[in-house]
RNA sequence: GGCGACGUGGCCGAGUGGUCAGGCAGAGGUCUGCAAAACCUCCUACGGCGGUUCGAUUCCGCCCGUCGCCUCCA
């Protein structure tokens, strides 16, 4: 494809993406509930989000990422019984509210940036946005699609002609088999809470023309899009699991609101799963990315790298569920590796003045995957094919004359959009000692073999292989790599 | 019960109505004192049963299985 199409939930298809404002895309991603550590769900939700927004740049547009951090009004339960989650977790530690946001904002960005997940541009707290959530609430009665009872105010489902077009729901439908715990002033089930009255427990409370209470889960992500998106923007994501109920709430919000459209495109990752099984506290088997990068979980016999999981993330489509086991993990850890030492040998090539290599196709091949539907998958295997032969030209010595080039482009493509370039000068190997005596055991090694003195020399390579320096010989000379 | 997605070779995973995904693992070979790396070659799958078609893994139907949502979840 030469022009970069989404799949847009709400079509239900693959739609050519046309900005409102030519040039720019303004971009909102739901973020998460900072009341516990990320997993596996986290990362492949924002590294596939990582990609769109960092693929829209590489495409020159002026891009606005907007992801919310909730820090109030998710509730653990039924949206009109549970608790507040953050203030569960806050019991549990003993700990104020916002130390529990805090702590988790904190750890949430840090896993997110071991991945290699470039931050949004703003990370609105809804705790910060409460007066923009109450006026927005306000702007809903006015027009007829709320109603106040006793200091909750609901959304009236049945004003909303439109409501469940996301989903594909009719609200009609859904009575049966689904667990009905009505609060007792909603005047129809499917009614969902925009404000909530906070009794004498409740730490985080707000005053509000209804009292005092706290703002409903969906009502924030409508009202910080709007304040820094505009009424009316380009792309809304989020995970699958999150379409209903929460974006169908949004959408029926914002609408309702400003009678406008809302999100042109909306994108939803699929789901992750591990071994096959849905990751669940109850299950036991929810480890957090935290303990990924450690290997510090049971269920794991080593650490795993967040570029590993980023990679092989991204050698699956974000629409596609993705199965973790290490088994696969590993799999794609030499998969990378061997990538990355394809990059690091085209990278090192000096000039040349060979035939020039056909970068445009290469690019045109590469963009054609990302344009249909960000199919990273495709463009990955499009690398290992390509950098595969240009390798192989650079070490029979025919360097291409615009290796500089191909070189410039593969930072802008491997580095820029996926973030798989190899790691540099990991811990020791910047070292010039190191180097310096690296090489002089290479000296002693190599004239041992002159020598035909292999105990000595293989003894070397060994005790250098038990160091993680794996020494490679060829033609030239020999070169080593440390190995992690 | 309702809605939706999926089922690809030992593993992970794209995709398509009729020549190829790709990666990992494995096998053989070239090179090497040996190994590693690199290079060459091989391993040719599409849940089951029907239907449409000259031809289906790809379209349709049914069945089986897995997963998601319907209630908090990325």
């Amino acid at each position: 494809m030469d022009k970069l199409h989404i799949y847009n939930t709400l079509s239900r298809q693959k739609e050519e993406f046309e900005p409102i404002k030519e040039g720019f895309v303004g971009i909102y991603v739901c973020g998460p509930t900072v009341y516990g550590d990320p997993h596996l769900g986290h990362a492949k939700s924002y590294v596939s989000f990582d990609v769109v927004i960092r693929y829209l740049r590489y495409l020159g547009y002026k891009v606005r990422y907007v992801q919310n951090i909730t820090d109030v009004g998710h509730l653990t339960d039924d949206a009109d019984q549970g608790e507040d989650k953050l203030e569960k977790q806050a019991a549990i530690e003993k700990l104020e509210p916002m130390e529990i946001a805090e702590k988790y904002t904190y750890n949430y960005f840090r896993d997110m940036d071991a991945l290699g997940v470039q931050r949004p541009d703003i990370s609105p707290r809804a705790t910060g946005h409460i007066i923009e959530q109450i006026e927005m609430v306000k702007k809903l009665l006015e027009n007829g699609h709320a109603y106040e009872t006793d200091g909750n105010v609901y959304f009236d489902v049945s004003s909303d002609e439109d409501y469940g077009k996301l989903s594909g729901r009719d609200v009609e439908d859904q009575e049966s088999g689904a667990r009905i715990e009505t609060a007792s002033d909603k005047r129809s089930p499917e009614d969902f809470a925009l404000w909530k009255k906070a009794d004498d427990g409740h730490i985080m409370k707000w005053p509000s023309p209804w009292g005092k209470g706290y703002p409903g889960w969906h009502v924030e992500c409508s009202a910080m899009s709007t304040k820094y998106l505009g009424e009316h923007f380009d792309i809304h994501g989020g995970g699958m699991d999150n379409q209903f109920p929460h974006h169908e709430c949004e959408i029926a919000q914002s609408e309702g609101a400003f009678n406008k459209p809302f999100a042109n495109y909306w994108m939803h990752n699929n789901m992750v799963t591990l071994e096959g099984q849905k990751m669940g506290k109850s299950l036991g088997n929810a480890i957090s990315l935290h303990e990924f990068f450690s290997g510090d979980h049971e269920l794991l016999n080593r650490a795993w790298d967040p570029q590993i999981i980023r990679f092989f993330l991204l050698q699956s489509h974000y629409r596609s569920t993705t199965d973790f086991s290490e088994e696969a993990l590993a799999g794609a850890e030499n998969g990378l590796r061997s990538l990355q030492e394809m990059i690091n040998t085209i990278n090192s090539a000096e000039n040349g003045s060979a035939n020039a290599y056909d970068l445009k196709s290469l690019r045109t091949s590469l963009e054609s995957k990302l344009n249909d539907d960000f199919n990273t998958a495709q463009a990955i295997a499009v690398l290992f094919e390509e950098l595969k032969t240009i390798r192989k030209q650079i070490n029979s010595g025919d360097i291409p004359e615009n290796i500089a080039d191909v070189k410039e482009f593969l930072r802008s493509f491997v580095d820029d959009v996926l973030r798989l370039w190899p790691q540099e000068d990991q811990s020791s190997t910047g070292d010039d000692k190191t180097h310096d005596l690296i090489e002089l055991l290479i000296d002693i090694r190599n004239n041992a073999r002159h020598e035909k003195n292999f105990e000595l020399s293989d003894t070397i390579r060994d005790r250098l292989e038990e160091l993680n320096i794996k020494l490679m010989d060829s033609p030239e000379g020999t070169d080593y790599k440390i190995v992690k």
